[in-house]
DNA sequence: ATGGCATATTTGATAAGCCAAACATTTTAT
DNA sequence: ATAAAATGTTTGGCTTATCAAATATGCCAT
């Protein structure tokens, strides 16, 4: 198996990944998504939109109702939520611990989001959760290594990891 | 700006790492590399070959002496270089602090290795080097939560992670 | 110097995902 | 009820990166 040639065999595509988490932010923020209403949201043409959402109906992630209100199918729902829920951890480890800028971590985030494993996924959840944990070598590990690296310190009683990662629980816990 | 159609603006595309790192491979390995050897190593045909590194000529990455005989101009061994580094930095996190294992690890690795910004490269290096560096914290957090997590413990004086870092920090040394 | 082999390139096809623009349909307002 | 606006779809074009197959180029041996 030649590795390099994974990169294209994914669950979903980058695009089809962001039509979806689109459509549900949009039933979350107005209640309803339309074809247009994805197409407006993320900057494309309805004809693009058209096609592509055609394309994730055949696929079984999205459905259409009687009057053309969209909403995702259950599979659409568990795919969109992983990529959700990864970028989330992406983005708190960048932030949270690397110290990234929010604006590259975001950036970064999105572009592996849907490219990591599971396995990878839940390991970083596992990670972070720990670094929050009441266990004191986090705590202390966290300290000492970002003042080696004469990173900022943040107060880790509130800190952008605890808050990310609290979020990220809440959402798994909820949907497990 | 949209964030996610950040996607496909990168310095080089997937398929542009995997060429010119193998070109790199060859090289080392048996001392010239041409279309053919480039095809043969990547299982892709001859006639795609050409193309692609005709076009990664075009932009500067590959030069081709009079006899065919490639290598990587000074833009693509820096480009190059940067992609292989982001790999080993980034299976030595999975693999050696969240334990993925090696065969997800490395295909994960592929995936995000050309994607991954600069920033987030050194970052992470820097976090590898804390973690095996004389700071007592840094092994105390990692035998902490590798125990809270169940994962099998590796012996710290030889362990994945500052194997394949170690090296890391041998070639960034290097080529600086 | 001619046949045969390795190597390289070109051509035509495919797939994804975008665009613009034309067209079709549905909703809304008067 | 009909015109205007909003919405949705289709068509043709573009790019990247692959393939297969045809074609060219060069090299080597007899």
């Amino acid at each position: 198996m030649d590795v390099w040639r994974e990169f294209e065999h994914n669950e979903i595509t980058h695009s089809g990944a962001h039509y979806l988490m689109t459509v549900q932010q949009l039933i979350e923020e107005q209640g309803y998504a339309r074809v247009s209403d994805v197409a407006r949201e993320m900057h494309i043409t309805p004809g693009s939109a058209s096609i592509m959402i055609k394309s994730l109906r055949e696929k079984g992630y999205l459905e259409e109702d009687r009057n053309r209100f969209l909403k995702l199918s259950e599979e659409g729902n568990r795919l969109a939520q992983s990529v959700w829920s990864h970028r989330q951890i992406i983005i708190a480890f960048l932030k949270g611990v690397l110290h990234i800028d929010a604006e590259q971590a975001e950036i970064d985030a999105c572009k592996i989001e849907h490219l990591i494993s599971t396995e990878t996924g839940e390991r970083l959840l596992l990670f972070l959760q720990f670094l929050l944990s009441d266990d004191p070598h986090g705590k202390a590990f966290l300290k000492s290594y970002w003042d080696a690296n004469v990173l900022s310190i943040c107060d880790l009683e509130s800190c952008a990891v605890c808050e990310e990662v609290g979020e990220c629980l809440v959402i798994r816990t909820e949907s497990a």
